[in-house]
DNA sequence: ATTGGTGCAAATCCTTTGCAATAGC
DNA sequence: GCTATTGCAAAGGATTTGCACCAAT
């Protein structure tokens, strides 16, 4: 792997990955480039292909590797959607998700409102909350117009 | 099936299926009754393995196909805690989860609190939600307290 | 008598593991 | 050169499917 790609590519995940003694590889740059450069989630797998393109030969047991390595950082989260597969998100400001039941589709909820309340009500119990993910289910708005009319 | 199992046991779940022209078994009545007997929400596996001295010979497709039927009916709801295997959790009332990362166990957390505020910014966004789960991760009390001592 | 439910076995899907080869330090 | 990472193949675990039999209506 170049020093070039890693500068433009990967600062902040070469810095974490020194820190921890950890090796900067290319899997690891090409499959964070590629998690940021979607809009939406994906899977392991969906992440597997895109990259295969730069990377071939990657295997499926680095892509979850890589992944869980990013969560582990704080450079992705891990959505379980109650899909089959878990989901991988490069965002990691506060925002919650939507899935339809319907088409499948998994929408962005941004902010916090009032999650705060709920994982103070859990601290006030005596657990140490050190993240919280929401799942909203129902139909989303394609789907709900498309069962009206 | 005797009639006043039917009667005593699962009266609420006879009118649900009666309503929709399913028929009542022994597995649905006694995997509901084991269901609301637990305080603690159970894994399909675990399930079966209480209704067996019930119900010998239950499969564990029965097992799924049912509590699927109940989350429909809207008698259990399925949560995601993102350990290996769904949970069913037989109360239906407002209440979300907490999840250890070190033991494992799940807690609940009661009440509503700012949950409502969430899911009304995903209705404004036209998302018509039916369904709220929020899964808050940590280290439970009895951990904590391990951790610091 | 009909046909929805069940049990069994096997398939499928997602994810992890063991191990030899490779590449980063 | 040392050892973390990788790729491969295979295992593992949860859930679903296909189909013949049984039991509720």
């Amino acid at each position: 792997m170049s020093a070039d790609t890693a500068q433009i590519e990967g600062l902040d995940l070469v810095e974490l990955l020194r820190a921890r003694g950890q090796r900067v590889t290319s899997q690891r740059l090409v499959i964070l480039r590629e998690l940021r450069r979607r809009r939406l989630h994906a899977t392991a797998e969906e992440i597997l292909e895109a990259v295969r393109h730069d990377l071939p030969g990657t295997s499926i047991p680095t892509v979850y590797a890589t992944l869980e390595l990013f969560v582990e950082l704080g450079l992705a989260r891990k959505i379980d959607a109650g899909i089959g597969a878990a989901l991988y998100d490069g965002r990691t400001d506060p925002h919650q998700h939507m899935v339809c039941r319907e088409c499948g589709r998994i929408f962005d909820l941004d902010g916090e409102y009032g999650l705060g309340s709920l994982v103070e009500a859990a601290e006030r119990s005596g657990f140490v909350a050190d993240g919280a993910e929401l799942v909203i289910r129902g139909r989303c708005a394609d789907c709900a117009r498309a069962r009206v009319s």
